[in-house]
DNA sequence: CTTGACTCCGTACAATGGTACAGGATGTAG
DNA sequence: CTACATCCTGTACCATTGTACGGAGTCAAG
């Protein structure tokens, strides 16, 4: 273990070694350099940590791109402290948001499942009603142009 | 908007007239039939807070096909009620996985923002530490043989 | 020193979730 | 009635996030 090849740091950190190579394209993970004397590559722990920490990020609805930004927050010990803070409190009223989604989803979940042991009558339990009352969102969609 | 069609009901949920046709596709909404005499569809209110919904769910973190599950538990009122029970649970330990996850997400920004007014030595604030400790994944990789 | 598993590099393919036209029909405001 | 926005169907394309594969080099056990 004390050199560890891409194949055993994938396997250490869950994921395949084409994975990992595919992260270092996309400069989310460090690529080590090949040794001087021709062979492979060797892998520190710390990137499987890594590679667990974007993994985990992942599970909880970040995309590759906004994870390379909150660990931007970390990597950069001699950044502008007002940026990183402006950055870190954005991330934070995001996961807020999310949070309360999910709290919302969870009671409509709740919901059904009290509402169900006794029998029949599902018609009660929406678990779009927890969900729908959300305002307008961000209204991405490009609005009617002349053509 | 007694006659709301697919244009009207898009930009009411915020989405794009594409993206209706592509979760009609889909089966994630009904397709109005188009009327005897042969003009445009009428959409529903209805179909509008589904749509929403399914942005919403999507927000939290969730595939479409997972959404289809979650709109199947309300959808169906004569479906076993126990099935649907169990469903809700499995849906339910999910979300509160998600939650704890982000939460601890949550306090490793909180910590950053905390650190940093003071100025400086930002080396301190690490969010990987908040996730990396979460035990090893579902392990999807296919593992080769030791060596 | 042979063999088999693994690395390296590059490119190709796949699933998900849309988005963009093309070409014709329809509805409606002026 | 005429224009012009919308609709309808279908197909094609796009970004994201991987997976798979081919061909050659490398390492380590037997």
């Amino acid at each position: 273990m004390s050199t560890m090849t891409i194949g055993k740091a994938a396997g250490n950190a869950g994921v395949g070694v084409e994975t990992v190579r595919f992260y270092e394209r996309r400069g989310l993970i460090d690529q080590p350099t090949t040794p001087a004397n021709g062979g492979f590559r060797v892998y520190p722990e710390q990137t499987v940590e890594r590679i667990r920490f974007i993994r985990q990020a992942q599970e909880l609805g970040f995309s590759l791109a906004e994870i390379a930004g909150l660990l931007a927050l970390r990597a950069d010990p001699s950044a502008d402290c007002a940026d990183v803070r402006d950055h870190a409190r954005a991330k934070l009223d995001e996961v807020d948001r999310k949070i309360a989604g999910l709290e919302h989803l969870r009671s409509a979940l709740a919901q059904i499942i009290a509402a169900c042991p006794g029998q029949g009558a599902l018609g009660a339990c929406t678990i779009m009603d927890a969900l729908a009352g959300a305002g307008p969102r961000t209204a991405v969609g490009k609005q009617r142009k002349e053509r």
